[in-house]
RNA sequence: GGCCCUAUCGUCUAACGGUUAGGACGUAUCCUUCUCAAGGAUAAAAUCCGGGUCCGAUUCCCGGUAGGGUCACCA
């Protein structure tokens, strides 16, 4: 696909200024999944450059987030590399020295307005219904950059561009677009506009992966890469993640939720990354469960779609269904033994767990709704539960009778789920209807109107707590 | 308001300009089954609207409509 030899870097540049919700997650991933598929370099770098929204906590958060979905890095802050340091408040004197080489060209002014001058002409243009560009207010005589005032790109050619972006294609936009925006602010610290140009050159990064709000600044960004004369990365726009509404792009104030609560809900991280990665792109053919190493191999420029998508949980559900289904019975007897009480960390009780979930968090839910009490406990039920339909009290319970004296029978040994049924279903073949029996006895050992069938509970419960509770349900059924 | 992006079943999507418009999730029904789950099968379900180009448009072009993005000393 590449024409050219040289080595792919990609780069997930965040900013700290909270969690990773899951669409920074996918502009993450696909990144990651171009760099790996060509065996290149994968960088993480922090865009800190914003004290203000900050948050503390935010680059552990994000760096845990990423190990824990198995998104690792060749080069970040955490790790250095040969382009450290991997922080951009630590990078400030490679902004301030592209900043100089614009000054020595003319091309950057100190903006000698007040922030509240500025404000002023914002709030006309909005007013007027025009948008704002401040180089409608150039200065004539712009004061020498002395650091305390803004420092401005100054424009070159008011122009419309038209780019080639890999994954959209042909795009433009008008001159509308551009504007003499600042580079460096006040406080010294530079804008992301310019900030992540001069780490992508200092970086050598080939592909830049990011989301479509980026779009209309890129007019600012190929301006800047002429007034400095150096080569544009390429661009990989990525299309929106909406909310589950379907109208407005996913953010966190729209209920984008924290990648680590789906993690902390039992979402197996490679069915986070596989889900993730479909929103917005799919391998050409009919795969939809796929493995991280899948993803790699199969992932491609030409996949990404261009249309936004919706963050679908229902199909969250379901991918991670599947690669729950993937496991090994070790992996599987792990994660659910993690969420279940000592008593019911029960071999035998995984199959009928893992077929009734989608996540692993629902097993707390299976637990607060009492559905695996009756394994650790004798449950509590009165007779007219034991009775199936008009069959006559005597039948039931002379039919549990039998059922107790075959089961008896069976030596500890033999009693397996498939012994269990053949007794059972050689007395339920006999009856009127198989219900008769199968369901006193499944109640009786269950205690619920809906549970696993009776053969695996006889199993797991063993022979005497079995027996013990027909026998239980016999005495229920002759009271008065 | 300017500029920009987008538009196929409810949802995610597939379809060199020629297909009975395919698949998946979800939904419904049936089978399997005492119940639940799992499994199997079947069904309903889409090319935003209007022009144009073409022998032929989901596909190309234009316009409309709708949705989204952006217009910060945020990224």
């Amino acid at each position: 696909m590449e024409n050219n030899n040289k080595k792919i870097v990609t780069r997930f540049a965040p900013s700290p200024t909270g969690f990773m919700h899951v669409g920074s997650v996918r502009t993450a991933l696909y990144a990651y999944l171009w760099a790996r598929k060509n065996n290149g370099t994968f960088i993480l770098r922090i865009e800190d450059t914003d004290k203000e929204r900050e948050v503390a906590g935010s680059i552990s958060h994000i760096i845990k987030s990423l190990k824990l979905l198995g998104i690792d890095w060749d080069e970040g802050p955490d790790i250095g590399g040969p382009n450290a340091p991997y922080t951009q408040s630590e990078r400030l004197g490679s902004y301030l020295k592209y900043a100089k080489i614009l000054i020595e060209k003319g091309l950057a002014y100190a903006d000698p307005y007040t922030e509240e001058e500025v404000e002023a002409f914002r709030k006309k243009a909005e007013e007027e219904k025009k948008p704002f560009l401040y180089r409608d207010h150039r200065p004539e005589n712009p004061p020498l950059w002395d650091g305390t005032k803004p420092l401005r790109l100054k424009l070159k050619e008011i122009k419309s561009y038209e780019w080639e972006d890999l994954a959209r294609g042909h795009l433009k936009a008008g001159p509308e677009a551009l504007d003499d925006f600042i580079l460096i602010k006040s406080d010294g610290f530079p804008t992301y506009n310019f900030a992540h140009i001069i780490d992508d050159l200092e970086m050598g990064i080939t592909h830049i992966v990011r989301a479509d709000e980026f779009i209309s600044s890129t007019p600012k960004f190929l301006s800047v890469y002429e007034a400095l004369e150096i080569k544009r990365p390429e661009f990989i726009t990525l299309p929106p993640i909406m909310g589950p509404d379907g109208k407005k792009k996913l953010g966190k104030r729209d209920g984008a939720k924290d990648v680590l609560e789906y993690l902390k809900d039992g979402y197996l991280p490679e069915a986070m990354i596989n889900f993730l990665a479909f929103i917005g792109w799919n391998p050409g053919d009919e795969r939809e469960v796929m493995t991280k190493e899948e993803l790699i191999n199969a992932f491609n420029i030409k996949g990404i779609h261009i249309s936004g998508g919706k963050f679908n949980e229902e199909k969250l559900d379901w991918i991670n269904k599947e690669h729950i289904k993937k496991l090994s019975q070790e992996e599987l007897k792990n994660h659910i033994f993690e969420w279940l009480p000592k008593e019911l960390q029960i071999e035998k009780i995984i199959p009928i767990i893992s077929e009734r979930i989608s996540k692993f968090g629902d097993i707390k839910d299976m637990l607060e709704k009492g559905e695996l009490d009756f394994f650790y406990k004798e449950p509590e039920y009165t007779k007219d539960k034991l009775v199936y339909k008009n069959t006559p009290i005597d039948v039931i319970s002379s039919n549990l009778q039998l059922v107790e004296n075959l089961l008896n029978d069976l030596s500890k040994l033999d009693f397996t789920k498939e012994n269990i049924k053949t007794i059972l279903m050689g007395i339920a073949d006999k009856a009127e209807s198989r219900g008769e029996v199968l369901h006193p006895v499944r109640f009786a050992l269950s205690g619920l109107d809906k549970s696993p069938d009776p053969f695996i509970l006889a199993e797991i419960l063993g022979k005497e707590e079995t027996i013990s509770r027909i026998n239980k349900a016999i005495s229920r059924l002759r009271e008065l």
